[in-house]
DNA sequence: CTGAAAGCGCTTACAG
DNA sequence: CTGAAAGCGCTTACAG
């Protein structure tokens, strides 16, 4: 059973298709009359315009692309929830993508979705993406982009992120409020700029205080899957090369809470012999035991926001005006726990 | 700067536009010489055939919806990537919703998904459906559908499922087999199938092993966002009303996690005390202490099959074959760890 | 081997 | 207030 076109109603009504065209789009100049006749016919006929024929018309599809590194992670489902729940609410659909942190993927996925000609593209980028041309492309066909979480720099487009930076420095900080005399830091992988400038917060903060900078105190973690157990890992290396650390900082709640697991194993005490930060405030750090101080990535409200950006982007290619950039920079919190206080 | 077009490759070729188009889709009845001609020109101005096009003319989009209840959510978020890089295999691109367990969403969201014009739609349902007029709609318009994991039987199309009854009932067999005496069961919210499936299968085991079915020994979770703490305070509450239970079949690994942890705070040994089984295989469930016994729900592989049916059906009517309907059952695995076995 | 023509289903500028 | 016509960019059956 095909689908009900216009040309149907309008030999129905013995009018034309571009009164049923204008007549279901409200248009002012159609009789009232008109209008209500066409309205039920194509209630009752089930009429749905052809999206095909209409994208092709207005030569937009009301959808954008996402691509993420990895679906099945805490961060990035929610953010995919943020935007999907914002484009709803504008009536755009998403489609996505997961470029596996790897540069060759994104970059077939960046261009199906050119093809597939989306309204606009939103995307986080691999860890293996060092080379950025691809992204050029996009912003050469004039299509709105915009980058969150893990971003270039060097791209001329509109970024929704935290401060990674800053907020490694609280978390430190922190540590060092609660008279932490020696603090250890887990990073994530070499590659992506944020954990790099989490690295550099933790680094800044350390100086402040007149702490010595110990590269041998910085443990690296590749947080893919393994990140539980490289908690563990790292957490047993840490004793046996420095047991007089009374604080880490912790890339990745998860890392953390494997290094958490390990110390209680090995019977040492957190917060007591060891206090902890981690990074993201995943929802087990909230339940487990001792709960886990951390800093709260707003993954929702960056998906949010990064939606709200490209959205405007959209419009303003719509209206021929010119596209503005900008670097939404969403604030992070220090949550904490029991894992850097004593429950006295 | 606007696309190129196939005019406009013609144009510069002095050739026709139904030869360039032929020469792109490598038909036989176009010269060699004309191919390759066409081929570098494309090449090099940067020709994409314009979707929205296409899609009007074949009538296909090579895009599909997918419907979740929620995205956060480890298994659904395994699922869907399984979906999506099975589609990516055969050049599908996937549009993905969520219903927030609500019936009304999760309606007009599968009439949004109509209205795109998707090529077929693969849907998980939301807690809150009971009715299922609006499935019977997308089959009545001729559009493939699967359904996975929460499934309605009622509805006449492809299916694939775990036998959740056949898994609860081997997890509570295990708990038989090494020597439980009473056995209680935190299970799921009433409405969905699953957790009903579950419930029976617990209900069968003891009956089949002439241990008497007690309901005050089930334990009701809503497992929504408060799963971990509602395993909690059933543990809890367990404690006080049965404590001399010696084993716990529980519906989802989160909730069966916050029971040991909260059993472990009470002094409760598991698995000396208490043994535990879960249900989903959670990532979690392998590195916590101690580790948990469960039932491996396999979610990518869940999502990848239902791709691969809906695929299928999708090909059948674009030859206009008639659509065979399947159900299929993947295979759980009891997955046994420290939770039911004392490590001696 | 090449091309003219029709048509997918809509929207919109224009004429009346 | 209504409608004829053009056109979005492709594909394909058909003629030559």
């Amino acid at each position: 059973m095909k689908p009900t076109t216009l040309k149907q109603i309008a030999e129905l009504l013995d009018i034309s298709t571009s009164t049923v065209s204008k007549a279901l789009k409200g248009y002012s100049d159609v009789s009232e009359k008109t209008k209500r006749l066409v309205l039920e016919t194509a209630k009752l006929m089930n009429y749905r315009p052809n999206s095909f024929a209409v994208n092709l018309r207005t030569s937009e599809s009301k959808t954008i692309g996402l691509i993420v590194p990895e679906i099945v992670h805490h961060f990035f489902s929610s953010v995919i929830k943020g935007i999907i729940s914002q484009a709803e609410k504008k009536g755009y659909l998403v489609i996505i993508l997961q470029s596996n942190e790897s540069y060759k993927l994104e970059k077939k996925q960046l261009d199906l979705l050119l093809s597939q000609r989306v309204d606009g593209i939103l995307i986080s980028l691999a860890n293996g993406t060092g080379n950025f041309d691809h992204l050029n492309d996009v912003l050469l066909q004039n299509k709105p982009l915009v980058m969150f979480d893990k971003i270039a720099k060097i791209i001329k487009c509109s970024k929704v992120i935290i401060d990674d930076r800053k907020a490694a420095y609280t978390a430190t900080q922190h540590l060092v409020d609660i008279g932490c005399k020696k603090i250890a830091h887990f990073r994530g992988s070499l590659l992506p700029q944020n954990s790099i400038d989490r690295f550099l917060g933790y680094k800044q903060a350390l100086l402040d205080n007149n702490m010595p900078y110990d590269s041998s105190l910085v443990y690296i973690c590749e947080c893919g899957d393994r990140s539980f157990v490289e908690g563990k890992e790292s957490a047993r290396k840490l004793l046996n090369e420095h047991n007089d650390v009374d604080g880490i900082f912790i890339n990745t709640d998860l890392v953390a809470i494997g290094a958490m697991t390990e110390f209680q194993k090995l019977g040492v005490k957190v917060p007591e012999d060891i206090s902890i930060v981690g990074f993201s405030n995943w929802f087990m750090s909230s339940v487990i035991s001792p709960t886990l101080t951390t800093i709260d990535q707003p993954g929702y409200q960056m998906g949010k926001t990064a939606f709200k950006r490209l959205y405007k982007e959209i419009q303003q290619i719509k209206r021929n005006e010119t596209v503005t950039h900008k670097k939404i920079v969403l604030d992070t919190a220090l949550v904490v726990r029991e894992s850097t206080i004593e429950a006295k």
